[in-house]
DNA sequence: CACGGATATATCGGTGACAAGAGTATTCAG
DNA sequence: CTGAATACTCTTGTCACCGATATATCCGTG
């Protein structure tokens, strides 16, 4: 039923933005820019969207709203559970990094008699 | 209309797959198999969905069709398009996991006094 | 004051990559 | 004969995400 087990790129930098720091909604999506050097910009929809869904698995936790100057702010932070989570994506994607440098950088397996 | 602008884990691993050597569709499976250590295993629809992708996008191309032992193998090759654009998203990863990593190691930004 | 822009959140429709699985066909081992 | 492995085709469904729209407040500028 899971569409993928992997994560995607917009969840992932979420989860990054919330590590470091406690953040509301809009906030994720200013340091999810800052983050990606300006490369991703996220729409509301996608941040919201994705901010309810990691709440009902348990990866981020509603902390305190704040009422400044008028402005409703809803804060979240990283749940243990969310950590766990991050860090294995990290490691995941990692490894596939090291895995596609290394086919990419070989001119081919044939030539240098591996072993598949 | 892009769902993504990033791609997906299975479309990662077949193009890296295919980066070493030329493969068919089962073999791709196979070898994504074997890569991820057991962990990713692509059903048919994915693989060959994918390569149609793919191959419509310019990333990979066919390369031959060879008929052994009355099965037909339709092999398929990275193009070079398909080489940069899987650097590009090795590198993209690549970025992101140092981003996930540093905020992930950190007891947090108040403390150290980081300004965002 | 009027205006635009930044701040801040909510919600709806649409789409595409993928999962899941059934179906077809051949080859080979037990 | 049965079952596993090889090799591909097709269909159905789903979920994350994009794009857009809506709402409301605050601030700076002319």
């Amino acid at each position: 039923m899971v569409p993928d087990g992997a994560m995607r790129e917009p969840t992932f930098l979420i989860l990054t933005a919330l590590a470091a720091e406690r953040l509301h909604g809009y906030g994720v999506m200013l340091t999810v820019e800052s983050l990606s050097g300006g490369r991703v910009r996220l729409r509301p929809g996608t941040v919201y969207g994705a901010l309810d869904r990691l709440e009902a698995d348990g990866l981020v936790a509603p902390d305190g709203e704040a009422l400044e100057q008028g402005r409703v702010r809803r804060y979240y932070r990283l749940t243990a559970d969310g950590k766990r989570a991050l860090a294995a994506e990290t490691e995941r994607m990692a490894a596939n990094v090291r895995c596609a440098r290394e086919r990419l950088a070989g001119p081919g397996p044939r030539e240098q008699g591996w072993v598949l």
